[in-house]
DNA sequence: ACTCAACTGTTGTATATACAACTATTATTA
DNA sequence: TAATAATAGTTGTATATACAACAGTTGAGT
């Protein structure tokens, strides 16, 4: 029983989350996923990724990488070009609108992650990530 | 911080249960969202239901409830009339063989719910629940 | 009874995601 | 070096979800 409830609160907590998160970026018109592939881009400090290194830090699998780049193009947030070395491959970058985006939305972000956690104490927050983490066998 | 790295947590926790869950229902070629419904269908204990008291019940909002009552229809698990009384509403059941599929696929389930959780103790799951349900503030 | 508002559900459209088939390029190996 | 396998990414298709517009039915006020 005990573990029934923790699964659907899993899942309510997760529907709650999407709601709040995604108001944060719907002003932008962007998603949560671009977002995440944004701020991967801006962690390669300069360097190009490709897909299948953005792929392995997404949260959520994405076999669709591939799009959600095309969509970030037509935006002027990213860019793409073949690899010269390896034309299998392709180097994906950050233009510098995608970096004055993410430093728009940034702000944003962490005030609604602080606003939404507010109801908990710094020492329950901890613990909260902690037991999510030991019940995915993460920590 | 700590916010930050809890709303991931808690992101990553959805991903992870997402894809343990969904290989439950996979093999019976039904969604969770449409077993939620035939949840609360048999809830209703023979009593007919109609869309706005699922569409309370589910956990996710669901603007389109009425076509995955389509689709439970079109597999034969639930029936539809048009309300006699009031002819806006619909009456909306489940079949006998929705409530066959519902006692194949509930054991199975809970020993899922059982096995992604075995990682903690039985109070770590009701602390980790009543921290979520804090978080929300829905204590 | 007539008009208008509220309710209930359905449908259209756009976007998101999952999965599999496909193309192009590079690496292996016989 | 020719054939085959492995790699990297793209595209097609089906399904899922969100949001808004719509239609039919009922209720309320005049």
């Amino acid at each position: 029983m005990e573990s029934k409830k923790l699964v659907i609160e899993l899942f309510k907590s997760n529907v709650w989350a999407n709601d709040i998160i995604q108001d944060v970026f719907k002003p932008h018109d962007i998603s949560m996923q671009q977002f995440n592939v944004l701020r991967i881009l801006r962690g390669q400090k300069g360097n190009p990724a490709n897909l299948s290194d953005i792929q392995e830090r997404m949260i959520s699998k994405m076999s669709n990488t591939t799009r959600l780049v095309d969509k970030l193009i037509a935006k002027g947030l990213t860019s793409r070009v073949t690899c010269p070395n390896n034309r299998r491959k392709v180097n994906i970058t950050i233009t510098k609108k995608g970096l004055a985006l993410l430093d728009v939305i940034d702000p944003i972000l962490e005030k609604h992650e602080k606003e939404m956690t507010d109801a908990l104490t710094k020492e329950e927050k901890i613990k909260l990530t902690s037991l999510l983490l030991k019940m995915k066998k993460n920590d």
